[in-house]
RNA sequence: GAUUCCGUAGCUCAGCGGUAGAGCAUCUGACUUUUAAUCAGAGGGUCGUGGGUUCAAAUCCCACCGGGAUCACCA
């Protein structure tokens, strides 16, 4: 019946069929629960060392320890843990004959009186237990948890069992997006779903996955970015949206990339980048002080840094003559700026374009040196084909990318809706394709329909969500705020 | 994809050419106001898999499987 049983497991099924003999069901229906361990804690805080209360409460959670033959249980639920007592004499003997069948890794529900015990634990005081689940594997090791990497993502549930610093980057995750999401509510937006399985894979540059559905016999993609149907949302008069959801590329996996990863994407009719960078802000720091008592600065890694608004404006060119002295505004040609930047050592491609070689001198040069929160403004055109033309420089946009930790956390800008400069963009985005660029954009001909009908002018902004959660908890891998990551099969 | 490190009991880890080890967990017993409970005893292993070198391999070499890290594309 079990497919890899061992010593331990034939343990606890043998005291599994004990209870059995002794007429509990291992596996019931419900219990009613009463209170959770946290909010106990936080109720009878000040509870002094000794002292009972008058109130009986049913609490359930699973047992983590269990000390002096079964007098003493540790059960913890989702909000805490506390202690369960069960003295022999005060506790039915029906009942300590089946708790000495009782295994770490149970679940059982417990009703009894709260008191504080001398040595300072709160407890609960048995009247009565209930077997609620019969644990039938080992938990791992109760001191140093579960450290092996592989089985903390392969069993995540496990790692949550046993580690309470996977639990809290989790609460926290849940946390921050919820705060988004109520703050965009907040702020008159509405959420909105639109496709993951796309004809045309859009919205950035990104190897897509590709499926087939069967009975309409086509091939699909699975979405690399929601941009183009939020867009043609705005298109439709739905003035302030936002999606909150799954991206997928078929691209590396590392520390900080995860096939399938979420962002939020906002779009808001009438406002341009200026009023995304604001928004930004407010979203961001306001998630920071949702879960860090209010304060804006937080640690990661060997970084204090510090989410309170405004956050410095500067532009990509202009960081790149800082960090290198080579100012590329100045610099007309591609060939010259390939020239210049194989200068200063940094390696660009022979077909690459000016924004290009922009860009790629800031990811060298610039990019690890961004710690505190920084909108990265003014992004060439080059590489961004769905933004607004620069009314100042027709080789930049209007666009920005906030940058925390040497990260970038999103990207955004004012929404190209010129439609002829929009196919524009996706022709060249074709040529870089047909020259062999696989990550370069299809053409969207419905969308640029879309555009022909006249959408106004929109600030759009994206958020990694993942990314986010990664510097508000000290999380130094993706996967650490991945529930399941993507593993091989094994 | 390249480079590099790792894989030993259910878990956390030692051992790194000469009989497979510890702690927790498990089992038996003691103990009944403990909290990483304690004390006494016991059981538990195809050292990731397959090949090779050697009198002898967990240990050295090769391949493969799985994982981590770094690098490249990318949020």
């Amino acid at each position: 019946m079990i497919a890899d049983s061992n010593a331990l497991i034939e343990a606890k099924i043998n005291n599994l069929r004990a209870l059995e003999a002794l007429g509990v069901k291992p596996y019931p229906y419900r219990f009613d629960v009463t209170h959770h361990a946290g909010d106990l804690q936080e109720k009878y805080k000040d509870l002094p060392n000794g002292e009972v209360t008058g109130e009986t409460v049913r609490v359930a959670g699973r047992v983590m320890s269990y000390r002096n033959s079964g007098m003493f249980i540790d059960l913890r639920d989702a909000s805490g843990k506390i202690q369960i007592f069960s003295h022999k004499d005060g506790t039915p003997s029906d009942l300590l004959a089946q708790m000495a069948h009782y295994d770490i890794g149970d679940i059982i529900g417990v009703t009894g009186i709260v008191r504080r015990t001398p040595r300072g634990e709160l407890t609960v005081n048995t009247q009565n237990v209930e077997m609620l689940s019969k644990s039938i594997r080992p938990l791992p090791e109760k001191y140093h948890g579960l450290h092996d990497t592989e089985l903390k993502y392969r069993k995540r549930y496990l790692d949550l069992i046993m580690n309470e610093e996977s639990r809290e980057a989790f609460r926290k995750r849940s946390q921050i997006i919820t705060f988004i999401r109520q703050a965009l509510v907040n702020e008159g937006f509405m959420e909105v779903e639109t496709p993951m399985l796309h004809v045309i894979p859009g919205g950035t540059t990104a190897k897509p996955f590709l499926t087939h559905h069967n009975a309409l016999d086509m091939p699909l993609y699975m979405r690399i970015a929601p941009e183009l149907f939020l867009k043609r949302l705005i298109v439709g008069g739905m003035d302030k949206v936002f999606e909150i959801g799954r991206n997928f590329r078929n691209e590396g996996i590392s520390i900080k990339h995860n096939p399938e990863f979420t962002a939020c994407e906002i779009y808001w009719a009438y406002a341009s980048y200026t009023d995304m960078m604001a928004l930004f802000e407010r979203v961001v720091e306001g998630a920071v002080r949702h879960i860090n008592n209010g304060e804006t600065k937080l640690t990661f890694g060997e970084h204090a840094i510090d989410f309170k608004a405004p956050w410095p404006r500067k532009s990509m060119v202009d960081l790149v003559t800082e960090k290198t002295g080579v100012d590329f505004a100045k610099i007309a040609s591609a060939a010259d700026a390939a020239a210049k930047a194989k200068e200063i050592g940094v390696h660009v491609e022979k077909s690459a374009l000016w924004g290009q070689i922009v860009e790629t001198v800031f990811a060298e040069k610039v990019e690890d040196t961004l710690i505190q929160p920084i909108h990265v403004i003014d992004i060439p055109k080059d590489v961004m084909p769905l933004a607004k033309t620069h009314p100042l420089d027709a080789r930049l946009t209007e666009s920005f990318e906030v940058y925390i930790n040497g990260w970038e956390i999103g990207p955004s800008f004012s929404e190209l809706n010129d439609p002829f400069d929009q196919r524009e963009r996706f022709m060249a985005q074709v040529a870089a394709r047909e020259a062999g660029n696989d990550e370069a954009m299809h053409l969207d001909e419905d969308f640029l329909e879309s555009l022909e009908y006249g959408m106004p002018p929109t600030g759009g902004l994206g958020i990694g969500i993942d990314r986010l959660v990664m510097l508000l908890t000290n999380s130094p891998s993706i996967r650490d705020v991945i529930a399941f990551p993507t593993l091989r099969h094994k």
